[in-house]
DNA sequence: TCCCCGATTACCT
DNA sequence: GGTAATCGGGGAT
């Protein structure tokens, strides 16, 4: 099946920013992201889910482009038949985690080769327009790193299948 | 070891 | 529009 990417984030490296999981430096669950570009960074969170990205910097140096969103193209059965609890066509992969389960993504792709792996990224068949691409800041990152100072999130304007912005400061235990 | 909180989602009112 | 679910990462102790 495959999915037209609508919603992405960027994340870059060590030192630098703050809303990366490589801003602290290497770990073993951030190892992908320093690799070559290409491959297939895959993390769990909440307890519950997992997102993908794709590294985009050259091996020793750490980034990576978080996939947010996409609409379906081919394979909507598959994607109706891993998504049961989606209501709507527009909410298969509209999300990180919603994505990973249209697309079948599992933790044990983390790092698999966009070139010979079971996934791909094609081009698109004809490059959007600036005007149609819209930029903010990164959705559900806390601190600076969710702020404008990164305004690393960029979507197809007015596109149904981009994730909802939650303009909301994270929550914060009361005292 | 302990402990807080997260690159979220589904389901409730 | 609010919040429970659910567990691993990684900084703090």
């Amino acid at each position: 099946m495959s999915v037209r990417i609508t919603e992405v984030e960027a994340y870059v490296g060590e030192g630098v920013d703050p809303g990366s999981h490589a801003f602290r430096g290497r770990t073993r669950r951030n190892a992908i992201m320093y690799g070559p570009a290409g491959h297939v960074y895959v993390y769990f969170t909440y307890g519950m889910h997992v997102c993908a990205n794709v590294v985009t910097s050259p091996d020793g140096i750490a980034s990576g482009v978080l996939i947010r969103a996409g609409a379906v193209v081919d394979g909507i059965e598959l994607a109706r038949s891993r998504r049961h609890s989606s209501r709507t066509d527009v909410d298969l992969a509209r999300g990180p985690a919603r994505l990973c389960v249209a697309l079948g993504i599992a933790l044990e792709d983390n790092g698999s080769d966009l070139f010979s792996g079971p996934f791909r990224l094609d081009a698109p068949e004809a490059p959007l327009p600036a005007a149609a691409i819209g930029s903010g800041a990164r959705t559900g990152v806390s601190g600076a790193g969710g702020s404008l100072e990164f305004p690393w999130r960029f979507w197809i304007l007015g596109d149904p299948s981009v994730s909802p912005y939650r303009a909301h400061v994270p929550r914060r235990r009361a005292v």
